[in-house]
This record gives C-alpha cells, structure tokens and sequence, in this order.
DNA sequence: TTGTAAGCGTTATCAA
DNA sequence: TTGATAACGCTTACAA
C-alpha cells in the first residue's frame, strides 16, 4: 500500500460521517463544529491523509501547474530563467512541468499538445530556432489560453512577452567599444530568424551610425550555432581574408566571443590593445578566464520571475492580457572588463 | 471556449452513439466496426478533441508523470543530468515535474509533500546539501514508491541509485598529478556529509598513499560551497600560512579550481609549472580559461538517461528493485589539459 | 457490435 | 450542523 492512498472516504469510514463532512472540516468551512473538525483532522494525520491533487484538477478544470517550453535546460541563460520562473511558481503554489525541444520545431509541437493533455493552466515559452511560423501559439491564443512568451518573442498581435532590450544592450557594447577608440568593429551576429538577433545587430549598426562610423557588410558575420568553433572560424576569416581587418569584435553571444579570443591568440592579437572584444549573456565564465570578457548581461532570473508573475496573474484573472499591448522590456548591464579596455582612464 | 475542451461526451452526442463506442472507437478496440472507428475519429478531428490526461490519471492511478528534486538548475551538471531525464523520459512518454531545492532541507521535503499530492508515479531525487537524515525518503521506500537517486545518494539499505565513480575519478586525478612529478598535492574538498565529497577525497588519499607518499592533514582544506571565492581563499591560506607549500591542488569541483588558479596567478605562481591544478566536473569554461584546466569529467547526461530510464523500467514493474543490490556506478574521464602537464612526454 | 453503469477522489448544491 | 447526490472525463465489466 503507497503512502498517501487514504481518501477522504477512509476518513469518512472511520468516523461514520459523510465525505462532505470531512471535506468541509478539513477545509475549515464554517457550519462545521469544532469537534466534528478536531476529530477529522486527527483521524487525517493518523491516516497520513494527502489531498489527491489529481480528483482536485479534474473537478475544477484547473491543474495549477504551468508548462515551460524551451530549446534547452544545458544554457546558462535558460536555466537561470528556469530558476526564476520556478521560484515564483513554487511560492505561489504552482508545479512547474519543463520540456527542452532541442530547438526543433517537430518537439516544440508536441510538447504543446502533451501539455494540453495534462490541462496545463498555462504555458511559458521560448521558442525553437527551427520555428517561423506561429500559427500553433497564435491558435492557442485565440482560444483564449494564457501564454508568456520570453526571451524570444512571436510576431503575432496580441502575445504577451517578456524580453530584454537586446538593441539597447548592443548599442551600449558598441558604443563602449568606439569610446575605447576602436573605429573597425565587427560583429558575429545570430541565426538571422530570431528576433533577438536583429535586435542587436540593429543595436550594433545604429551606435556606429550615430557615432560617426560606416557599417561595413562584410564586418557582419552570421553565426547561427552560438559555438566557439564558430566564433572561431568567423575571427580567422575577418583577420585573414579580408582587406580592411577590423580591430574590434561585438559577438552575438559568449561562446561566439570567446572563439574569437581564441582566433587572436592564435594569430598573434594582443587583446584588448589590438583586438577588442565584447560578448554578449555573461555567461559564469566570462570574469574567469584570461583577460576577462566584457559581456551584455541579461536579468535571467528576472525574466523568469516577472514572465511567471505575469502568466499566474492572467490566470487567477488578476491581469487582464488585453490591458498589456507592448512587451515588457528588461534592461540589460554592460559588464566592463578587461577584453575591451584599453584606454587608461 | 478552450482549445481541446471537446469530450468524449461531445463526439458521442454528435453521432448519437454512446460514450464507451467512441472511447473504444479512438483506441482502435477490437469489436468496433471500421464505419463507427471511422467517423468517430472524423468528428474528434472536427472537434479537435483531446483527451485529459487528468482524467486518465484519476482513473489509472498513474499520472505518467516523474518528478525531479535537485538541489540547483543553474549548474552544469545537473543542467545535464535534466537534460538526460527530459530525454528518456519524454520518448517513454511521461512528463517531468522538476523543482530545485536551493540546497533547503526544508523545500525538499515540501517538493516531496506536493509531488505525493499530484500523484506522481515516481523520483529521480539528488538531495541538499543539508540533508543529514533520511527518514522523509526511506518512509516512501518502505511504502514501495520508486525512487531512484542520482550522484548524491544517502545511507539507506534498499535504495537504487546512480552515481559517478566519484572514488576512481579523484584517484586518477591525484595519480595523474603525481605521474607530473607533483609531490605535495592538497585537496580542496567538498562538504563532508556528501558522500561525493568523502569518495572523492578518499581517492585522493589512496593515490597518494599507494604512490608512496605522505597525506598531510594541512593540506585538506574544506570547501563546503564551491565557490571560487573559496578556493582562492583556501589557496592564499596554503600557499602562506603552511609551512609546507603544496606544488599542487586537487579541487573537489572546478569553481573551486578556478579560486586556486586565480590566488596562484596573485602570488605570482605560475601554472603548471610551480602548481599543478586539477578540478572535477569539467564545466564548460575548462577548456577556454588559461591556462585550460585540467578535470574530471562526470557523464551527466548518462547519469541522466540512466536513472531514468531504471525509475520508469521500476514504474512499469520491468524491473524488480530487489534484484539491484548495488548503486550502479559510471565511470569518469579524467580530461588532462595544460593546468597539470609539466612534463613534455 | 454496442450500450449501461460504476467508479477513480473531490467538492458544490440541495435538502434535512 | 450534517448528509445524499451529482458531476469533472474517462475506462471497463457486464449486459444486450
């Protein structure tokens, strides 16, 4: 026999009273006498008597537990958010259900509909690099459903979202670096269908505009994988096959960024005094390694607190989504270190 | 309206049969003529039904559904180890329910409380640091739930777990610092009521015993959090106030190591050549920081799969706890980077 | 081949 | 102050 198995007719049972009694005296309704409450709840200790979560879900259609989709737990971004998102559920009473889709689209799907299944109360999601189009979150959402979507965010209408300001975060990285007096800077951009990357890239473009400098389109390099090897091979190629080297490089992530620092090594770069160099997550290791990488930091946890607060509110009808028309934006923190500062101050 | 609200019900008044015809219908049971499956189907389509797995739950007393108690997210290792469980575990079809326990006794056992409520069919548990007693596990162990722990596993006779060969991993590590010509190694351990801590610095003292040297008490310095902040404190305090200097560190864990090779770098030590360092986990950055750090590499993502895939093997009673007497043990890979390689072979 | 009815554990409604 | 009953959505004997 599992621990836990008393039901409230065991109660019932043992005290010769109805099942709505105990369900009332367990709940402290009143009209109930204090002795008829006294005795239940003994007999409920005594029983190890355990509410059946599931009995609860079905007859209020309401499972109190909220679903998280993301491409990946193995990110120190993602699961930052994952700590945030899962503080403020457990404080509010919620379960938190999580599935990584490995950026594939097909997982993404299913995940949803498994969730369904389950009578999710509501969903959480960042997206696949896989997914462009909406129309599995769009029909949720016109079904009323409540979805917040994080970090990267749909192109539908009426989809709340909480995000970061990744172009106000790029365009102070790249106005750091012009600042340090670095006029060639490059960037390692992100897979181009993903919101976030424009953002930044748009960031990195408008602070070289407004300080004066040309855009160079061969300075931009696509890397949609986000891995050092990647970051790596762009670096070697700006500094090699390219007429007019740059002397800066703002990547699209950490990883990315420190490719490029390894790409230097290799050939020889002094960083920061021939190559600056700024990432982009501050991720753990970017103070650790040699020299230190400056990096955009983004709220993590933060955005995992405020999206759950957001999404618990919508569904106790706190918050009425129609109320919310723009995202919410999230301001990052330029972390200066010693890859990007060359000018004594 | 929502999205999949369509019943059973519903499609059973559509085509006027009853509501057992068209569950079966949807199963494919035997006895059902192809025309009734054919259009019960259609309208479920039309309908876009769904079923509720709550529903399913209450009445199968299953939930398909695991839970996931670890002490943090955000850590590469148990990032990876979740990696693995969502993996397996959602190819097997079951949900996974996670909450971290911030290392609180006091959450664990509330996880436990509220994953017990929700009728989940099992636990893939690693516990808090603070948990010194294990009466809150052995008590479901003795009720007959499944529960399978992973790395950090406690003192109980019947428990299954799956854990790294911590024991074999820190003996590599110290031998291998003493293949370098390292003679006086310190240890940076890990907090001494987690058995991962005790096997890894038992390792450490077999290796040194059995290469003929000497282990001495000073240079066993607790790290009870794993911060680099520690280690750096621990390494300062080694290197100038022992009146033995050690030539080499053994970490508990590769934040810890970090902490060493920064207070190295401060004292002027150079690495590897005046301190050999050698960390456990092998995070991400090992390979990137400079010098890289040589580790100990646990296969999280297995540890991962593998218990997973024993809990859900327990669940669906393929396999008989009874017949596992031991703690299945993975092996380790001691990944050798610059940190410690002195010699030119 | 299909229908009826009971039951999983809980709570809301109505009645006593 | 308490009890009987129905209902949440689904499955499954048992009957027809």
């Amino acid at each position: 026999m599992k621990i836990g198995q008393a039901t409230i007719k065991d109660i019932a049972k043992e005290l010769n009273v109805s099942s709505s009694t105990v369900s009332r005296a367990l709940k402290d309704y009143p009209g109930i006498s204090d002795e008829t409450k006294r005795k239940v709840k003994e007999v409920a200790d005594k029983l190890n008597y355990r509410p059946n979560a599931i009995a609860l879900s079905l007859r209020k259609s309401r499972s109190f537990t909220i679903g998280v989709i993301i491409p990946e737990v193995v990110h120190f971004f993602f699961s930052t958010v994952i700590s945030g998102i899962e503080e403020v559920a457990s404080s509010r009473g919620y379960n938190v259900i999580l599935t990584q889709t490995n950026e594939s689209l097909a997982r993404e799907k299913s995940s949803l509909d498994t969730m369904l299944s389950n009578q999710i109360d509501g969903f959480l999601i960042s997206f696949s690099k896989e997914t462009t189009d909406f129309d599995h979150f769009s029909k949720l959402l016109d079904y009323g459903y409540p979805i917040v979507f994080f970090d990267r965010i749909p192109d539908i209408p009426n989809a709340i979202s909480v995000m970061i300001d990744d172009y106000q975060g790029a365009y102070n990285a790249t106005s750091h670096l012009i600042e340090q007096g670095y006029t060639r800077i490059a960037h390692l951009a992100g897979p181009k269908n993903l919101n976030i990357s424009k953002e930044r890239e748009r960031g990195y473009r408008e602070a070289l505009i407004n300080h004066g400098l040309k855009v160079y389109p061969e300075f931009i390099i696509e890397c949609p994988f986000g891995t050092n090897e990647e970051g790596f091979k762009a670096t070697e190629y700006l500094i090699k096959k390219i007429n007019l080297k740059p002397d800066a490089i703002f990547a699209n992530n950490d990883m990315a960024a420190v490719g490029a620092m390894l790409a230097c090594k290799a050939e020889g770069l002094k960083i920061p005094e021939e190559m600056g160099i700024v990432g982009f997550s501050n991720w753990q290791f970017c103070s650790i390694i040699e020299p230190s990488l400056s990096s955009v930091s983004q709220p993590g946890f933060k955005i995992g607190e405020k999206a759950t607060s957001m999404l618990l509110d919508m569904i106790e009808k706190k918050l009425d989504p129609d109320t919310i028309t723009a995202p919410i934006v999230l301001e990052t923190e330029l972390l200066i270190r010693k890859s990007s500062v060359r000018l004594s101050s």
